[in-house]
DNA sequence: CTTGACAATAAGTTACAGCTTATATAACTA
DNA sequence: TAGTTATATAAGCTGTAACTTATTGTCAAG
């Protein structure tokens, strides 16, 4: 089966300031636990519980060297957001050019007495 | 001032998939608090917080029409997150012809006995 | 001007996120 | 083998998210 959308755990990750910090770390290559707390004044464990929530979330795999567990990017997770926020993507822009862009900047055609609903 | 990103806000209002229904609601056009909260069982308050979360982090917009306020997508909280995210797809398209998607599949090089760190 | 529909706000509850310190585990190093 | 380094896990605390019900504000219709 294909490893679950995870879109709540995904998002939520991306939440938390220090998940994307570690994200964006990681995105300039692989890098360990020690190597990623350095920049934060948290502790060592806390760095560790946040790679916990970002491997829940399929954005974060492990790689396992001796004593030490360098971390990279995966792929399936972050795809996994990059394709739900297409949708929105993709309807702003449908939007762009009809008529909505047009009721968000113009006096509402306001609906009138006798008119329905 | 350029509407400061809070995408804390952003990500963690993506997180609840109540507002991602919400938002996918939105995408195919405005609609009132009250044919947004038909799908689901929740109370009308429960909608309106919702709501509330999504205008604060910048997805959602309001419109005024007597006693109903219909709610839009909002272009510049959706980019934002989008340009993050962008980020993060390009190191994973930089990483798959290099060399990060072969340590992935590969007995890694290991550090060997003598070797500095 | 009263009624009913649409929506926001308030207050209270429960559950969980994000830290901390303390401790455990496991692999290198000497 | 004993010490040191890298990381994980456990337990406890505090704040906040996500509901609920009750209530209030506001417009429109008659």
């Amino acid at each position: 089966m294909h490893a679950a959308p995870k879109l709540n755990a995904a998002f939520a990750a991306l939440a938390d300031p220090t998940r994307r910090a570690i994200l964006a770390r990681l995105a300039t290559g692989e890098a360990t636990v020690m190597e990623l707390a350095k920049p934060f004044q948290m502790s060592q464990p806390a760095i560790s519980q946040h790679l916990k929530v970002l491997e829940d979330a399929g954005l974060v795999a492990l790689r396992v060297d001796g004593t030490r567990r360098p971390r990279r990017l995966a792929k399936p997770g972050i795809e996994a957001m990059d394709q739900w926020l297409a949708m929105l993507r993709k309807a702003l822009e449908k939007s762009y050019d009809r008529l909505d862009e047009i009721l968000a900047g113009m006096e509402p055609p306001k609906t009138k007495k006798g008119e329905k609903r």
